[in-house]
RNA sequence: GCCUCAGUAGCUCAGUUGGUUAGAGCACAUGACUGUUAAUCAUGGGGUCCUAGGUUCGAGUCCUAGUUGGGGCGCCA
């Protein structure tokens, strides 16, 4: 049994990681480096960081100073929760050494010895030395990797690794202040882990997104999507973090679903019947009853009505899974298969709901500004001129709010030619949205729509005419979430679905929510995807998604 | 689903009113180069011009159909 998490991490250490060069070598500086310490500290603490304690054990292995500081941060959080009895040595992993951290902390690594894996992004090799841009995938940068003949054994051979390939590399990490980046490594040793021959497609240089689309299974080794899929992370971090610092309650709604009541558009039939034979055998009609659940079934267009039942007793709760519409959109906008995020809050009214949506978006976009610094300046330079700046406007300024009413006498009074002519009581054309968010420069409410436009579960409004449904519309991603009060009231919601011919049956226990304990209650949807596209600036979902499905295209 | 544009080397593209052997940059190969950073320079290899049919003495170029991809609209998140 090993008690000592600083022996076990030194062992954990030579492992896989280090595997490229076999057993760690001595320490050269005879040091050790504070782990727990350097782990929480950011940027500005670390460049005032004691140099005198600053030692290092096996090339990447940080080793602790003292008992208080023995554990690292995630052994400490089990040790908070499992008191006694467990042996954390054998469970807690140190992590290995990144480009990300050595970013953050060059200063405290200058002139210690690293060790690296990574793919080349881009390798210039000349007659007596060279340089291997490396990226490892814990950082939007890469590290610049010097090696020189005499100084490596097998210069020749590395002048020749190619872009793409996957190699391990050990060296001294020199501070270079005066060059263009503020440190780099001098190599000693470089080895490669996996060949990357000629007919690699993604080489240093533009290419186009269509042709990226088409390789998606190497597309996120590309500045431009390695960007876009970390910001995909941590926007579904965020809005994790968010709901659970407010105490939500995050529910699993089903992805199959025997209901095609859910009204929000074409559904994917789930079937087991094997529908060749049926054919063959010229059956005229499909009996279900025979078919796996015993009835018709679908894939999930949204887990909002499932997720009404749960906030009716955990009072905040929300979904964030798939979904799917079968819809035939071929637009930048709309894929088959997309993620989608559905609070849903009791004793809450529209204003409630609207106040959610407003401080949601805030903090994701608050997050992704904090976390992914450099992805963000990335698409700033090359994907949306000013994106920046415009986040940062979204963050200073309260959403706008218009009223269904108001916003098309604000499209009739715009003296603009529109395609479809603005009318009341009918929808927004996508035109319009754009028109309106421009008007408005920035994220804008609509609220109080026409019912006969929206779906059955609105909560009617006073007038008669418009139901408590709401739209938030940003410019580039159109409708970012749509959200409602939902009718509590039986009665009213009983004779709006037999107005808009929606079946009882199949929802008696949505009916049940009323009649059990009812309370006024709201929720909304938002668009994983086009929030990401609202942060990144990418104008299509096919690039935000990791392998899109869209009408005609479910390659990988 | 409707409308529209495009498909030429591994990638990004040029290719004139139809005319001889279809080009460039990058990538790749070989060489040069003592600090490059989408390095640079020299030399070289690399093509079923999306597919099928048609017009023509002759088609990368014109016509028809198909196919794949892009964009716009509708449906929505």
């Amino acid at each position: 049994m090993d008690l000592d998490p600083a022996g076990s991490a030194r062992r954990n250490a030579c492992g896989p990681r280090s595997g490229a060069f076999g057993r760690p070598r001595p320490d050269p500086q005879g040091g050790r480096l504070d782990a727990s310490r350097s782990r929480e500290a950011r940027p500005e603490e670390t460049r005032s960081f004691p140099e005198g304690s600053l030692r290092i054990a096996a090339p990447h292995v940080v080793k602790v100073r003292d008992r208080a500081s023995r554990r690292t941060d995630a052994q400490r959080h089990f040790k908070r929760y499992f008191q006694g009895g467990i042996n954390m040595a054998s469970i807690v992993q140190e992590p290995a050494l990144t480009v990300r951290k050595l970013y953050q902390e060059y200063q405290a690594f200058g002139g210690k010895t690293v060790v690296l894996s990574g793919w080349v992004r881009n390798n210039r090799g000349q007659k007596e030395f060279g340089f291997i841009d490396l990226n490892d995938g814990s950082f939007f940068e890469t590290i610049q990797v010097v090696y020189e003949d005499g100084k490596i054994e097998n210069f020749k051979d590395v002048q020749k690794f190619r872009v793409g390939s996957s190699v391990a590399i050990e060296g001294i990490l020199e501070l270079t202040p005066l060059m263009k980046q503020p440190f780099e490594i001098k190599a000693r040793k470089i080895d490669l882990l996996g060949d990357s021959p000629e007919d690699y497609p993604i080489q240093p240089k533009r290419h186009s997104r269509e042709f990226l689309r088409e390789n998606a299974h190497l597309r996120m080794r590309t500045n431009l999507f390695s960007a876009v899929f970390r910001v995909r992370s941590e926007v579904s971090f965020a809005i994790h973090s968010f709901l659970n610092a407010r105490d939500f309650v995050y529910v699993h709604t089903p992805i199959i679903t025997g209901s095609d009541a859910e009204g929000a558009g074409e559904m994917f039939r789930v079937t087991t019947l094997e529908l060749e034979s049926l054919v063959k055998s010229g059956a005229k009609e499909i009996d279900f009853g025979k078919d796996f659940f015993g009835k018709a079934t679908n894939l999930t267009v949204s887990g909002q009505l499932q997720v009404e039942s749960y906030a009716m007793a955990y009072r905040n709760v929300y979904t964030f899974g798939p979904t799917f519409r079968a819809e035939n959109s071929n637009t930048q906008r709309h894929a088959s298969e997309f993620w989608m995020i559905e609070p849903e809050i009791a004793f809450a009214d529209l204003k409630d709901d609207m106040r959610l949506q407003e401080d949601m978006v805030k903090y994701i976009v608050n997050h992704v500004l904090t976390r992914c610094p450099k992805e963000i300046e990335f698409f700033d330079s090359f994907v949306e001129k000013g994106l920046k700046a415009k986040l940062e406007h979204v963050l200073a300024t309260p959403f706008r709010t218009v009223t269904h009413h108001d916003a098309i006498e604000i499209l009739i009074k715009s003296g603009e030619t529109f395609e479809n002519t603005p009318v009341q009581g009918e929808d927004l054309a996508t035109e319009h949205e754009k028109y309106l968010t421009r008007h408005f420069n920035g994220p804008v409410f609509v609220m109080d729509w026409p019912k006969d436009i929206k779906a059955f579960y609105m909560r009617l409004n006073d007038d008669g005419k418009t139901v408590a449904a709401v739209d938030l519309l940003v410019p580039g991603s159109g409708e970012l979430c749509g959200g409602s009060q939902r009718e509590e009231r039986l009665d009213m919601l009983l004779s709006r679905m037999k107005e808009m011919h929606v079946p009882e049956k199949d929802l008696w226990w949505y009916l049940d929510l009323r009649r059990y304990g009812g309370c006024k209650h709201a929720g909304f949807g938002m668009g994983l995807e086009r929030m990401i596209m609202y942060v990144t600036g990418v104008d299509n979902i096919r690039d935000v998604i990791p392998f899109p499905r869209t009408p005609r295209n479910c390659e990988f």
